[in-house]
DNA sequence: GGTAGACCTGGACGC
DNA sequence: GCGTCCAGGTCTACC
């Protein structure tokens, strides 16, 4: 058999493949695919010289390389755009002094280590994501990103160290998904009334920021306030203030909140709040402005933790079973 | 600025 | 097996 190439991937020294993978939701959506019994994740990237089927494991344990193996080789110029990809959906830009950060406003996960939070390769994909969770229960997310992978993504069908892949489908790249007639994704990827504004998202995303599309450097850029970013988000199709809050995290700003009725029922079972769900709402709120700039980690952390208690170490879930249940809705 | 209702799917439930 | 109800965030119309 053909040796595969491989990628030896140096990581910050508190990087931990199995807790930092496993720390967000999207983990279990397509087209990840995290292997709970060797804790590994599969997943098919979409470069520019087409679909890449990599397997990243962590052999030597929290703080060591990442021996990512890859179903070809890859110029130059693809490897260091594969890189960014993994860099990005691993955190692993965030440096460990960002990471002490959010230890110093909140000590409860220093002992953890939990500070990283899973996301995509791409800040396209993490929108998309986002979109799908919006207003439909957590089995139904699962099926619309596994279904978006099946009818548009790229397919790759290869053998890698020795199995078949348990993933074979690319995430729809913005341009596939902006050729897609809206029907076809509603008929064949179940996503309802979201259909028009996933596929005006894509195109968003095709055109210039002088001709009214996504300003991706300006959202990734530092510089842009807060304020300014959220302004500039719920102004995009199928963005609300819930999905825009989310996508900022997503971006690395953690000062605000993504309320949703996750949040209430965290608020009534946990933190013990009573009275209406928008009364609860504001106390979970004010609850948080304790942690000011890293919030929505000490929120996540927190329902995450509960997740966990309940369902044992989000690295063992499988995304059929256990990964289809975690949220609180399942947790009465 | 605040509120009500439609949007759409999948799961739960009753028959 | 079928019909009904409900959860879920965004958007639009209306007050």
């Amino acid at each position: 058999m053909p040796r595969k190439p491989t990628i030896n991937l140096q990581v910050p020294a508190d990087f931990d493949l199995r807790r930092d993978v496993c720390s967000y939701g999207y983990f279990l959506l397509a087209p990840n695919y995290w292997d709970p019994h060797s804790g590994t994740l599969w997943r098919v990237f979409s470069l520019s010289s087409g679909p890449l089927l990599a397997h990243i494991a962590q052999p030597k344990g929290a703080g060591e390389k990442l021996r990512v193996t890859l179903s070809g080789t890859l110029a130059a110029k693809v490897r260091t755009q594969f890189i960014q990809q993994i860099a990005r959906m691993l955190r692993l830009d965030e440096s460990t002094q960002q990471v002490r950060a959010f230890h110093r406003l909140d000590p409860r996960f220093k002992k953890a280590g939990r500070a990283r939070l899973f996301r995509s390769p791409t800040l396209f994909e993490d929108i998309i994501k986002t979109v799908t969770s919006c207003n439909v229960q957590w089995p139904g997310t699962i099926s619309m990103n596994k279904r978006l992978c099946e009818v548009v993504g790229n397919r790759i069908s290869v053998t890698l160290l020795g199995t078949k892949a348990p993933t074979a489908h690319a995430f729809p790249t913005p341009q596939q998904l902006a050729k897609v007639r809206p029907a076809t994704l509603r008929a064949r990827c179940r996503v309802g009334y979201r259909d028009q504004r996933l596929v005006e998202l894509a195109r968003l995303f095709l055109r210039s920021p002088t001709r009214g599309g996504i300003d991706q450097v300006a959202m990734e850029d530092p510089a842009t306030t807060d304020d300014a970013l959220f302004k500039t988000l719920v102004a995009l199709p199928g963005i609300g203030p819930y999905a825009a809050a989310n996508i900022m995290q997503l971006l690395g700003r953690y000062a605000r909140v993504p309320l949703d009725t996750e949040s209430v029922r965290h608020g009534k079972s946990i933190l013990g709040y009573t009275g209406t769900s928008a009364q609860v709402m504001k106390q979970v709120h004010m609850h948080f402005e304790q942690f000011k700039e890293q919030a929505f980690r000490s929120y996540w952390f927190e329902m995450w933790q509960h997740y966990e208690s309940k369902h044992g170490p989000a690295w063992t879930w499988e995304r059929d079973t256990t990964g289809r249940l975690f949220t609180a809705a399942h947790l009465k």
